[in-house]
DNA sequence: TACTTAACGCAACTTAGTTGCAAATATAAA
DNA sequence: TTTATATTTGCAACTAAGTTGCGTTAAGTA
């Protein structure tokens, strides 16, 4: 094995190419959550959907993002903040969905989940639906 | 507008009709909740998949079943029993699904949600995800 | 600069879910 | 029981999200 190898091992396999900058540059723009679908359309001139679609399972798997499925069954990735919600399991947090201009977002708050008799459970996805600071006025 | 018009206004305008009462059936023997996937696959020799889908559609207009989109983003439905979790929004109730064999279903633990500011939330989507009794020992 | 291998684009594919329309059937009225 | 009619169904074609295989491009290293 040469040493190439192990740096990909300890570093992560990531090139940081044209597509990979461009892609963190829409989460650095923001602290929104991006569905996939929205990404693929914003991108669609800059790169296929295909490598969307795998920049964004890299870049998971290297804890720079992680993904949620939101109210309507689709995908949603967001950065990984250094935060999460203490009563939760496996450092998750619930995230928010403003129903009516469709701001997705993650939440901080702590929720705490009773333990349930003969079951273990091991992650908690919580989607809070309702009306964001904007929309509320 | 005659007579069977406003019945139908108030009664639903479910027909109970073969495919209908087969569905039905599918959910009264078992409490766990099934995934649309698995109902199309499981009548298949009896009704086709459009069928499923707008039946469905229809028995959750009239509050006799409910749905909820699990860990992989498909929709699965349970049906209503009289319960529901005490703090959570809108008469919703937590759902439940093994990472081991699959199964899925309603809970009815009470999970509170703490206000958050500027925000109302009017729904909220929890689904634990666990091993259940049977995957435990 | 040249090499190696990850990353990319494309086209074709899979799967969940939807739609339009003609034919079948459940229900109410006669 | 028969008739009328509006709901329900099946089919086939469609949409949309997401995946795969493969030949080509380009990032990072020597």
């Amino acid at each position: 094995m040469q040493l190439s190898c192990i740096k990909h091992l300890l570093m992560g396999i990531t090139r940081k190419t044209k597509s990979v900058k461009r892609l963190l540059q829409l989460f650095e723009q923001t602290n929104n959550a991006i569905s996939v679908v929205e990404l693929v359309k914003r991108l669609d001139q800059e790169m296929s959907k295909t490598t969307v679609y795998r920049i964004l399972d890299r870049l998971e798997d290297e804890g720079i993002l992680h993904f949620f499925i939101g109210k309507d069954g689709l995908k949603w990735f967001a950065k990984c903040r250094g935060e999460s919600s203490p009563s939760l399991p496996l450092n998750s947090h619930p995230h928010f969905q403003c129903q009516n201009c469709g701001k997705t977002e993650c939440l901080f708050i702590d929720i705490s989940i009773p333990p349930i008799a003969n079951f273990t459970i091991e992650a908690a996805e919580i989607l809070l639906i309702g009306l964001c600071e904007d929309c509320l006025s």
